[in-house]
DNA sequence: TGATTGTATTATAGATCATAACAATTATAC
DNA sequence: GTATAATTGTTATGATCTATAATACAATCA
């Protein structure tokens, strides 16, 4: 409780807050006045989420996170994450590749896919060879391409255990829908620059 | 290009590469040898991505980035960012919750909801009154509700045009598969615990 | 009473992301 | 052919977001 510690930032807040707020007691007895429970299946545990679910942006943040989390769980095995896997599939499906190039394809910002390289180059994952005097060309290294097959071989599964759980042909709808989406925004934002 | 600015970083990479592949002179006329492109770099600019588009998490990933920039441009204006308008909406919707209850119905750490409150409270938005003596009420001020509203009413709006972008219907199926997909993949992650 | 659980907090560290500045190279214009 | 611009990779920095560990205190229960 914050009440407890007193550190600076704690009184600060504390002070700025109406006297009659703050009594040490509670009425505990307060029923949720809102139960405004009434169209939420809610569960009785879980609080009203409102009208956030029927927002895109949340069920699409929640189901991201899920399944990343799923794909960290299987693929953590090999130690890749995400966006790790998902440059070392560009790369093998481009060797030779600038790393603009992979950058701006994964939608990664050059600035931080120094980072993201240096970690697989030090791993022995990716190699960078000499392509002109100011650009690198990526290869993947026979380690690097072991652990994408690996990866790749692992997802494949996980695809499978989704169209399982959203029934037959879900999965494809599902892909189309969000492709479909992601397409008509990026025209929408490309519009307005 | 790394070999440029010889940090002790990159002096340090150069050094554990094999001495084959770290001339200083880079044999410009040396046909790019890469070029290795056993599969075509393609279309010019683009490269190709491989199986990711048909990997649920990638389109999952992208997506999820360009309503999440689209919310910021249009939602941007009341100052909101995705995290934060949906805790006001659930606070909005629960009326003296507590913290904990209000983080976990948004799949938020509790120790990251802190900052997420602290900042909502400085900015006068959200309040936090005494529930019992280790426990805070979490409540909307006349302010946050305002820009609570101004941000549902947004949201409807771009609502709209995802469903102008997906089609009829398109929109809610996308919804009912993102919410299975998540229950399955939660539901299955709850059984292996 | 003492041990356990609940609630909120801080501190810390990692990953992600964006912006700005910069160095060297290459391409282009005059 | 040289001056200028555009590319390419890099570093530095700061803002977010997330996860873990540790702490302080309160409430509950055996």
């Amino acid at each position: 409780m914050r009440a407890i510690q007193k550190s600076p930032r704690v009184i600060a807040r504390e002070q700025t807050r109406p006297p009659g707020s703050l009594p040490g007691k509670a009425p505990k007895v307060t029923p949720k006045f809102s139960a405004l429970a009434e169209d939420e299946p809610d569960a009785g545990l879980g609080l009203a989420l409102g009208p956030l679910p029927g927002y895109l942006g949340y069920p699409l943040r929640r189901a991201q996170i899920a399944v990343f989390e799923d794909f960290m769980l299987a693929a953590g095995s090999v130690g890749l994450r995400p966006g790790q896997f998902s440059t070392l599939v560009v790369i093998g499906a481009n060797p030779g590749s600038k790393q603009t190039d992979v950058a701006s394809a994964l939608g990664i910002q050059g600035t931080n896919f120094v980072a993201m390289i240096n970690q697989l180059e030090e791993r022995g994952l990716v190699e960078r060879r000499v392509f002109d005097r100011r650009t690198y060309a990526l290869h993947l290294t026979d380690d690097g391409r072991k652990l994408m097959e690996a990866g790749v071989a692992l997802q494949e599964a996980q695809e499978a255990s989704y169209e399982e759980i959203l029934g037959p042909g879900g999965r494809q709808i599902l892909l189309g829908l969000l492709a479909r989406l992601t397409a008509g925004l990026d025209a929408r934002k490309a519009g307005r620059r």
